[in-house]
DNA sequence: TTTTATTTTTAGTTTTGTCTAAATTTAATT
DNA sequence: AATTAAATTTAGACAAAACTAAAAATAAAA
């Protein structure tokens, strides 16, 4: 599998989760900054391979090889960003272009010791979770910090936006994984939240809350 | 500079350092696993880089630019592998074929903080020297153990040949970097050699000797 | 110094992954 | 149901990096 064939296959597992009936080639195209040509070109290549099941104007599915490999390579690159951050000192912001080019280093016997290496971490430094050595992902309970009771007490787990922008924003508020969250107050009009986080009062717009999850 | 341009200057630089007025297209092409056409044709798009200097018919040498750039290329190469040995336990054997990979991941702040959390070694597993992040290389004074004087002792510092077969060969043995060794006898007819490695008497064949630095 | 052998370069293809522009299919609107 | 719009695919082209086969230059041998 080449690098290119690598970065297709994780595309269309992202974009599978929101919609599992089949991705769109615009949609793969848009997130892989290339044309929509292109994108048929390489799934003729990939539906060969018996990598993804595709049918045209029907858009594609990952096999069940597909799928393996997928998981794959979303493990090797959650288990990088573990290392550059918890070992070499990155921040958040900083690991996912350069996991973007280590995911794609092929050496199953590297993967599985560094996973050993970093003591077989269940998320990565974003709170998504890394597939174990077989493909299986334990399932991070959480909810959006928008969609959850007021009143009550959670910590963050995790971001479903990891720009660089959010995260910076997060590091500026005080705001990390880890941190304790209770909603104070809901404005009826834009959703608008008062939270106390680690204990210091905030205002929160539901932009915000809608990009943190909690547990 | 892609892959392939990098897999090259490294191999030109390799190359200078035994044939400093000048590296073949045939050697490189041999080095590769290529054919010398191909290199003939990356030797005009490096030219064009102002990565060599090459008139055709005559070699080619690195330029500044070449020559800082293949220095950087080791340095990740040297950094790695002991990254691959000390941290995730990997055998001496085992780093070359994965820090070929790893050897083309962009990032300078990564090899340098990888620099850092290795805490700045002076060589790699093998006993070569590491390319400080300017491209400096202090060089480690070291001998052939074939050429060195009767009685005295030394300790293992590098191999020259550091292909997996050699290195098996001195695991099965018990010679690491860092090993004791005295040269006890040496047979006139074929430069045999008898030696002591941490207290254990052992003969080793010329071809052997040649292939081991100590210090 | 010719002749022969070796090395290196050129010329012409191939494969991979991309692109643009045009054609086709599907979806959305009148 | 017909028309328009949007999404997708085809056709044809290109750049990178490789190859084979043939030509040219250099080195070695007679
Ligand atoms: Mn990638
Ligand atoms: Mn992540
Ligand atoms: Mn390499
Ligand atoms: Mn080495």
């Amino acid at each position: 599998m080449t690098i290119s064939e690598e970065n297709y296959i994780k595309v269309i597992y992202h974009l599978s989760l929101v919609s599992p009936k089949g991705v769109n080639t615009n949609a793969i195209a848009g997130m892989l900054d290339t044309k929509a040509s292109s994108v048929t070109d390489m799934m003729k290549k990939l539906s060969d391979k018996d990598l993804v099941s595709y049918q045209k104007y029907q858009g594609v599915t990952l096999t069940e090889k597909g799928l393996h490999s997928a998981k794959m390579i979303v493990r090797k690159h959650r288990l990088w960003e573990v290392f550059l951050v918890d070992k070499l000192g990155f921040s958040w912001d900083e690991v996912h272009e350069i996991a973007e080019e280590l995911e794609h280093i092929k050496s199953e016997q590297l993967i599985n010791k560094l996973d050993a290496f970093l003591g077989y971490p269940a998320a990565d430094p974003h709170g998504d979770p890394i597939p174990d050595a077989k493909g299986v992902i334990k399932k991070i309970e959480k909810q959006l910090l928008s969609e959850v009771e007021i009143n009550a007490s959670f910590h963050c787990v995790g971001v479903k936006d990891s720009s660089t922008d959010f995260l910076k924003y997060l590091d500026k508020q005080k705001i990390a994984l880890g941190s304790v969250v209770k909603v104070i107050d809901k404005e009826d009009f834009d959703d608008t939240l008062t939270v106390e986080i680690d204990g210091k009062r905030l205002t929160i717009s539901n932009k915000i809350a809608n990009n943190l999850y909690v547990q």
